[in-house]
DNA sequence: TTTATGGCTGTCA
DNA sequence: ATGACAGCCATAA
């Protein structure tokens, strides 16, 4: 079990098993990592990270399919162009389909 | 110990 | 459909 670790590994380790192509929300991850509602706190485990790329940040968005305003310059940017990679489409809103690219974990 | 901040979310107009 | 406001809480200094 990953119960030893903090909040953040835990959250890690959720994003981590985001498959590609698909996106979460961060309420999603954080339901996931055990957090249960405490979005926010898997936005700041991720800017934290700012450095680890082994953990596919640019997966998660926010709850309305849209990459928020980050505070790196560009960030939300890049993002979205990781996204376009991956097959992600978004529309003239800068919005994506969640119904469509959500992810939806198995039990487990 | 306290203070300040923040990659969110849900509700109301 | 979009725009605006307040609330909640853990982490870092």
């Amino acid at each position: 079990m990953e119960s030893n670790r903090t909040s953040y590994d835990r959250i890690y380790a959720v994003v981590r098993r985001i498959p590609r192509g698909r996106v979460a929300t961060y309420g999603q991850v954080a339901a996931l990592a055990g957090l249960g509602g405490h979005a926010r706190q898997v936005g700041y485990a991720l800017h934290a990270l700012a450095t680890e790329r082994a953990v596919p940040w640019h997966r998660v968005v926010n709850a309305r399919g849209q990459i928020s305003p980050r505070a790196e310059p560009g960030g939300d940017r890049i993002q979205r162009q990781l996204l376009e990679r991956e097959g992600v489409n978004f529309d003239s809103a800068d919005r994506l389909e969640l119904g469509r690219y959500c992810w939806r974990p198995r039990n487990g």
